[in-house]
DNA sequence: GATTTATATTCCGATATGGGTATACGTCAA
DNA sequence: TTGACGTATACCCATATCGGAATATAAATC
């Protein structure tokens, strides 16, 4: 069985760095799909199918406006990711603790070498 | 062109849920090899390929004692996604912020209708 | 209706993924 | 040394991915 669909899963779907970098110019607004064509010079059918993508997995809505299609963000999609990794903040965060004690050793005792 | 190794990127990496099921497991603590075969009732050839993949990304980190090997989890190395992720926190947090807004809204009004 | 513009869809090929099975490697014990 | 245990690797298959080119759909304009 390869991969979970990445039409399926938003981990998935933001595996992709050109989504994850059409997601960024989303960002900053509602956009067509020409002007994410445009900005990140990719060819159309292929922003058409990343956008349609992030569409099936919640992370961006379209409204139509003429001939034009308005994508926008879903931040909301991301909170999936954002708890995950946010219970591993806590991890790192007390290894940098102990660098920041390590460190602060070293300093007071003094450099023991070179790194 | 296929998707961006898995091996090079860590979105890659943690796209594939059972290396997540595997990190969550790491996260009580050390283990050894076997100790994932056996909680998640997975193959042993299986487990062993997917923590080559965490390891190659930086996700985890080993350790041989005697004829086991020692994984752990590397939390920093999900930094990326930390950051990444948190770009976009604000965003729905507005979003939140306004559903708080309309709650309130309704609830002073009185409940419209049911839920 | 015909044409242009904006976007979506289809078909294709190359590639790498994940799972499975068998096997190799490394370490400890007898 | 031989054997048992723990783990890694090699090989194969089925599958889905991404990209590209061509084409289809939809809406506006003439």
């Amino acid at each position: 069985m390869p991969r979970a669909a990445t039409t399926t899963d938003v981990f998935n779907a933001v595996a992709e760095p050109l989504r994850r970098r059409i997601l960024d110019f989303l960002a900053r607004g509602e956009q067509p799909v020409n002007a994410v064509v445009d900005s990140l010079r990719l060819c159309q059918p292929q922003v058409s199918k990343h956008l349609g993508v992030l569409k099936q997995v919640g992370l961006v809505s379209v409204r139509g406006n003429g001939r034009q299609r308005l994508y926008r963000v879903n931040a909301e999609g991301l909170k999936p990711i954002h708890d995950w990794v946010m219970a591993y903040e806590k991890l790192w965060a007390d290894r940098l603790d102990r660098l920041d004690d390590y460190l602060q050793r070293l300093q007071s005792e003094g450099t023991p070498d070179d790194r």
